[in-house]
DNA sequence: GTAGCAGCTATAGCAGCGTTATATGAACTG
DNA sequence: CAGTTCATATAACGCTGCTATAGCTGCTAC
């Protein structure tokens, strides 16, 4: 391993074409672009990278992990709900902050690469609303929660990197969370939302129960008996129709 | 003005660029491959739309023509609301059937030409809202409303098209609809959120649960089971030291 | 030492891309 | 029929991502 001097080539490579990446306004970045700029030439990339997209897949990896840092690093405030309104102004502060990275990340469409970050970003949120669920907080699973917050939370971000720097709104995103969260937490455990449906309370009480049951004492119930009460919650939520 | 007969090269250029973009699932389309489809040569392509992302764009302003001849197709119910309902699935049906045109048109970030699209949606969306605003009351201004809205569509819209098709789980569509819907036009009076202390765990919920059992389902619970059940929540709650 | 071996990097070049300078044909207009 | 304009074709340019091949480095084995 190297220790001091200059960075080697796979790193000067990675720098370069992230900083190439952040500049260039969101036109593409040719291998001979980097490669200079890293004074390189080309089969150096090919062969710590593979392939150009293998490179912009380093570089987001990278930037996806400070995003995990940056979300990792926001301490639990006791208020599992105000928890959740810091993680959505973390996000939308990470994509304003790196535009075209966050583009990359979540507004691209291929099939391969986008679920992983997604995947990811969601498991993680998910375990922020699981400690919401311990708290009686939740009035859905935390994993579809999670989902439709972050589908929210990316399309606000998108939205307001999408309009020009000057103009943003960031009241936009206060909003739209606001909504997402008080359709998917309460901040009181006394109104369980009757929606539609006529969801009853139990199946509120019961998520809230077996998210908190999974959060603090995952060893008490073995998995079959956690298998079973999962039985029971779903017949009993099934079943009630008045 | 040609009538009859074979379409005119701009018109082939137009559908087989169509088609290829929405054939190859994501990866680039050359313009070789376009005028091959099209049986035309490369400068009758750059004569009618002066540019590869000419024609893209025509493929694509094609498309959301497409998508506000639909919008605009969806008769006024009476009920502002449930008109709301029926914009937002009508945005994610579209999306989900033209996947490729539709990140092009919201998934891109292209300073230029996504505002333009992101805009016009808003304009009608605005207008949907503002029936609402007149009937029954907005919470919020309708302009403010409908970025709101579009942002969350369009965040749910590009999620669903990320995951596999055979995975798609349009609740979470349903799910985000009501939500930004309910925080954004008042159908039932919903407390505008106020946090309150966040000390329950896993006892209250158990004994929120229990409670909601014993209401309203006494006996889908065998005594058995119920016994067992009760004795997890006595293990559980007598080491939660919270 | 030096022979062999593995890991990086460089030279030079390929096929494909978007694009265009130039030329040719077709269709009106006088 | 000549002139003008529109529409398409030929052939090529410069750039792209990528690679077959070879050379250089630093290592271990004898």
């Amino acid at each position: 391993m190297k220790k001091g001097g200059e960075p080697a080539p796979k790193a000067r490579l990675l720098r370069a074409a992230a900083a190439l990446l952040a500049e260039s306004n969101g036109e593409p970045v040719s291998t001979r672009q980097i490669t200079e700029a890293a004074r390189v030439t080309a089969p150096t990339l090919y062969h710590h990278f593979g392939d150009k997209e293998g490179l912009f897949d380093a570089v987001v990896a990278e930037g996806f992990s400070e995003y995990l840092e940056a979300e990792r690093s926001i301490p639990t405030s006791g208020q599992p709900v105000e928890d959740l309104r810091r993680h959505w102004d973390n996000h939308v502060r990470f994509g304003l902050d790196h535009a075209h990275l966050y583009t990359v990340m979540f507004g691209n469409i291929r099939p391969e690469r986008r679920p992983t970050m997604v995947a990811s970003a969601e498991a993680f949120l998910e375990e922020v609303l699981a400690r919401a669920a311990a708290a009686s907080r939740l009035v859905v699973s935390p994993h579809e929660a999670a989902r439709s917050m972050l589908a929210a939370n990316i399309g606000v971000t998108l939205m307001l990197i999408a309009e020009p720097a000057a103009k943003r709104n960031l009241e936009l995103s206060a909003m739209t969370r606001e909504a997402v969260i008080s359709a998917v937490a309460t901040d009181s455990e006394s109104d369980p939302v009757t929606d539609t449906e006529g969801t009853p309370s139990v199946v509120v009480a019961a998520i809230a129960l077996n998210a908190a049951l999974q959060v603090s004492h995952p060893d008490q119930l073995s998995s079959s008996e956690l298998k079973l009460f999962l039985e029971w919650l779903q017949r009993i939520s099934s079943r009630s129709g008045s």
